[in-house]
Order: structure tokens, then sequence, then C-alpha cells
DNA sequence: TTATGAAGTAACTAGTTAGTGCGTTAATCG
DNA sequence: CGATTAACGCACTAACTAGTTACTTCATAA
């Protein structure tokens, strides 16, 4: 086999890479209509034509970035491991793992919004999402019934309602906070701000799911 | 492209209320930078001259629909009259009215969304909006002090961030009900989830305030 | 009856945008 | 080495888009 590769001057994957992140970032910033294919191939330090080249068109280049959004928060949540942990910890761990994801990564929620607006077209054609979807719903599904089974939890929840609801109220708050900041006149960024959100967060699920909260 | 039946004579204040109507309509369907001032113009069955005329330009009209949403939706709270109500009533009442809000009235969603997009740009020139918020943040102060009074909820809660969570479980599963649909594999619009999740909703903030849920 | 100004219109401008045709250059391999 | 393939870049276009210009039509007050 070959040693140590040359570097070199053309690199097809990076450059595809380069491209990827690029669009995501620009597409995060102004949507799927608001995003330029020149700013994206000026940001990726790449010539326009390359994007037609390894993606076909722009539409196609923001189904890449979305599937890439979406393992990618997936593949962090299985790697939580909350089989590991007690119920009430797993739950706790779940609900602040989401909140920080969101924070540390405000470019999902800006593309998952810019998919909506389109009613989901791109994400409808993935092979890759519904599979790494069950595994998450699956997941909590488990620590719900494993909960139950040593009365922690209430029986009877909802895996998907309690999924909707953590996204939500972590989702909600950031996604809305421009206006939020105006209609609760709060800077809604702040540290304490943002530490006094998460333990709400957490309270509010713990209230909705534990026996004894 | 539906349009709006032509008045014979002559009428500023009707043109300006169909275009209006029909911006909202554009900018719910497509957002800031997707919709199109043409087909505001058509819908509207106006010259797209008299955009110009009566608002200014694109982004002032968007700012005049933004702002006619949200003291909409703030005058609507406000005839629920949650006073005459006791505490958990009132309580129930305003969580199952901002969900049925936002399920009869999409375009606000996206409105609020394609504004955050934009960092709120126009709601901070806004003069209008921080009086109805102020109001409508008052509303919800003065339930939970009630509530805190009369012996049934618990004290200590942040009126601002209850608020939040009240708009976020029900905002975030309607606006992301297309990759919601994918990824939780359910049709998230039929009658009975609606339903489901109405319930779900109002089981959570009566845990999360309630001293006896 | 008519002068006046607001309501309304069509065609246009200047700039932008996604997508492409085609030539060039580097890597790979017999 | 020479030839083939893939990566890359320039310069272009056809379609689109916010905003404007120059004009006509109509209601009404004097």
């Amino acid at each position: 086999m070959q040693t140590t590769p040359k570097p070199k001057q053309r690199d097809a994957e990076a450059t595809r890479k380069r491209i990827l992140a690029a669009a995501k970032k620009e597409f995060a910033k102004s949507g799927l209509g608001g995003a330029r294919v020149d700013d994206i191939a000026e940001r990726a330090n790449a010539n326009k034509r390359m994007i037609y080249h390894y993606f076909g068109g722009k539409e196609d280049l923001f189904q890449a970035v979305l599937e890439e959004a979406y393992t990618d928060i997936r593949t962090a949540e299985q790697k939580l491991d909350l089989d590991r942990l007690p119920p009430r910890e797993a739950l706790e761990t779940l609900v602040r793992f989401t909140w920080d994801y969101y924070l540390k990564n405000p470019e999902f929620i800006t593309l998952v919004n810019s998919e909506n607006l389109h009613r989901a077209k791109h994400l409808k054609k993935s092979e890759v999402i519904p599979v790494v979807s069950r595994r998450f719903v699956s997941m909590v599904k488990t620590l719900l019934d494993r909960g139950v089974a040593e009365g922690v939890f209430r029986p009877g929840i909802d895996e998907t309602q309690l999924n909707i609801t953590i996204a939500a109220i972590g989702y909600y708050y950031l996604t809305n906070r421009y206006t939020g900041a105006i209609v609760y006149d709060r800077d809604l960024m702040a540290k304490d701000a943002l530490e006094q959100r998460v333990d709400f967060n957490i309270d509010t699920v713990m209230r909705l799911v534990c026996l004894e909260p």
C-alpha cells in the first residue's frame, strides 16, 4: 500500500467538504431562498462551477446540508449513552444536551426552520433521515419504559409528545430570541438568562414525567 | 394565486387593506426574502405602484404586516378576560387559546420565523409592539399572582419563562410539522393528533404551575 | 362646470441570480 | 513517457426582481 499521501493541489473530497461547510453557514444565515450560490462558492474558496459539479444544484446542496445537520445531532444524542444512567439522571441529561446542542449549533435551528417553510420538500427525498430518526425515538422510548419499570416515571407518557416538548422548550426560546427580546424586554442571551432557562426547562420536564419531582 | 375581486370604484382604504392582506399571505408563504412584490400586487388586485405609494417599499410593507399580526394576537388575548375565571381555569384557557390561535392563524408563526431570521430588524423599529407586549406580559403576571394568593399555584414562577413555555409547546409542534411528520413518522395534523397534543400541553403547564395538578 | 390632486396603470431600468459552455491544468496509470 | 480522466476556472446568459418614470382616470370641492 502507499505511505504518507502527498499534500495535493487538487483534493476533491476537501473541496466538497469546504463547499458543504460554507453552504451550511450561508443557508443558516439567509435560508434556502436568501442564500446566494456565489456567496457559498466564495466562502468555500471554491469556484461556483464546483458546486454544480459536486452537488448538482442549489437545492441538492441544501438537501446535503440538511442531511448532515440531522445525522450530526442524532449521532451526538446516541453518544450520550443514556442506558448507563438512572432514569431521572438520563432524562435530565437529555434535556440539558438538547438545550446545549441548539445553543452551540444555532445553524441547525435555522436550517430546520427553512426546511419547514418549504414543507420538508428536501427531507422527504432523503433515505438516511428515517433511519437515524427511528433510532432516536426508540432511545427515548427505552428510557421512558425503564423509568416506569423502576417506579420513578409516570406510566402512559407518549415518547413522541415528550420528545417534541423537550425540543420545543429549548428551540422556541432560541429561534425567537430576537423578537422575544423585544416582546419580553429582556436580553434573553445573557449568561444568567440562559442558565435560568435551562433550569426552568429541566424543572418543566421533571414535573411532567416523574412521579415525585 | 387567488385574487380578490376588485371594487368598481376607487377606494384608497380598501386598496390598502387588500395589499396588506395579500402581503400577509405571500410573506407567510415564502418569507420576506422569498415573497415577490409582483405576486403581492397581483394577489391584491392592485398595481405594484400602489404598494410603493401606500407602504414605501417591500420591507416597510413587511413591517406593517408584522405589526398587524402582533396586535391581532395581543388583542385576542386581552379579550379572553382571564380575570373573570378562577386561576386554574384561566391558565387552561390561556394554553388552549394559544394553541388554537396558532392553529387557526398559521401565517403568524411563519411571519415571526421570518422576522427572527432577520434578527427582528423590523420589530425593533415599531412603536406599537412594546405597548401591546407589556399589556400581555402583565396579564399573565396578574394571573400568576392571583393563583399564588389563592394557594393553587406554586410561588416563584417567572411570568416570562411561563409565557415562553406556553408558546413554545404549541408553536414548535406546528411550525415544525413538516419535518416532524418525517422524524416521528406520524401525521401530526390529524384530528386526533391535534387533540392529543393540546391535552398534553395543558397537562404539561398544569403540572408546572399548580400545587396539586 | 371645471380645476385639482389623489388613485391607478403600463412599461421600463438597473441590478441580480442560478445555472452553463468550454477551455485549461493537474493527477493517475499503462 | 503519453494518454486518459477528473478537478478546476473564466466568462457568459436567460430569466428574474425591486423599484421608478411618465402618464391617465376619476371624485369632488369651489
